[in-house]
DNA sequence: TATTACATACCGACCGGTCGGTTTTTGAAC
DNA sequence: GTTCAAAAACCGACCGGTCGGTATGTAATA
């Protein structure tokens, strides 16, 4: 096996084992031992991959960014029209809610740290941006297509993505009880009800 | 000064700069020489007051509910028809996002621990129960009423909350972007705009 | 005097990071 | 293809320091 290869494996090994460690017991309480336990790695090895136990942190979330950047991408692309495009990516919501529950978290964590460290704070937040303005652009769209009211695109899209980062929170904290199927999709539907011109249900 | 007072007031400063802290710093980080320090007490008298760290995390977390549980009632109540309360009760969404900022680490900590230790869970699980049922309950006043759509009330009362999770959140973690002024209210109209029967702006 | 409230010194465990040394790979000379 | 030295990858013992919690003592109240 090249060095190369051997070396690849091993920094995919700690960033993977990283990731296991700080989803289960939280960033302060989990040791680099741990990770390095995890990962079958030496406490030489990590540190010759990373300078730092935040760097591991910070080098999971931007490769968690650059994921969710190609999945904004892909989907608020797209030749149709606005308002399908829209529900397209509030349906992503949903699904995250459902899908993403064990990830949660790890954006606990994204956040926690986010208060504290400057840097960490902006690749925390750039996200969360990225996700408003691809809603506004599409909201605004939909407005000047006449499919949708003529509300404020921001304010719009930012109670959309609040409600997502909300059912994902609340889903992954209590899901007996706050995870019906289809929740996500049936609690979108309804604010999608409220930017809908004359609403389907009187049109149709 | 007698014995009960002295210790009683004791006891309220260990656990104003225990909130101090934690807001600060987070739960782990945060030392209960910190606390102590902070709050002009030795450790001694931390441990005699409480018996571990965790358990005046715990004392916090209840007094909160409390506080909660308080607000919910005096604002749900009220003679009121059901749309006035519910939209009373939607507006303090706002203005918790607004206003709770600083406490919102605090809730952070809330969750991170709940994913770990099952007795905080449940304590923290609780207020997005009674927040959910308040609204539930409300909703379905208002269908009985005639005045809102028949949806799912559970549902449309998850989506509520999600809202203002997200927004508190949102608003929170990125001040100068995700919390323009009325951003909650404005926000929460929209989907209460949704929920409404033959809503005004195709009437008007 | 008995009990409650507080203070201080201290313990063992653990943690992030370092460091000297060892193994493995590489690339060039032969 | 073999050799070999330099570089890269890796190892694990170790260090200074911190932390939650305890043990033991003193001062104030009842």
């Amino acid at each position: 096996m090249t060095n190369q290869k051997r070396s690849d494996g091993t920094r995919a090994r700690i960033l993977s084992a990283a990731v296991e460690r700080f989803t289960h017991g939280g960033y302060d309480t989990t040791s680099v031992a741990d990770i390095c336990a995890a990962a079958n790695v030496s406490k030489g090895a990590f540190y010759h991959h990373f300078p730092s136990k935040q760097a591991v942190f910070i080098a999971l979330l931007e490769r968690w960014l650059d994921e969710l950047d190609e999945t904004i991408r892909s989907v608020a692309a797209g030749g149709e029209s606005a308002p399908v495009r829209l529900s397209r990516l509030a349906g992503l919501v949903g699904q995250v809610s459902e899908l993403g529950t064990g990830r949660v978290p790890m954006f606990l964590e994204f956040w926690r740290q986010a208060a504290k460290a400057p840097e960490v704070w902006q690749v925390t937040v750039e996200p969360y941006r990225r996700f408003r303005a691809a809603f506004a652009s599409l909201i605004g769209d939909g407005i000047r297509e006449g499919s949708l009211r003529a509300v404020d695109p921001d304010a719009a899209a930012l109670a959309l993505v609040s409600m997502g980062v909300g059912l994902v929170l609340q889903g992954a904290l209590d899901p007996a009880e706050a995870q019906p199927a289809d929740a996500g999709e049936h609690a979108v539907a309804l604010l999608l009800e409220g930017l809908a011109r004359g609403s389907d249900h009187d049109t149709k």
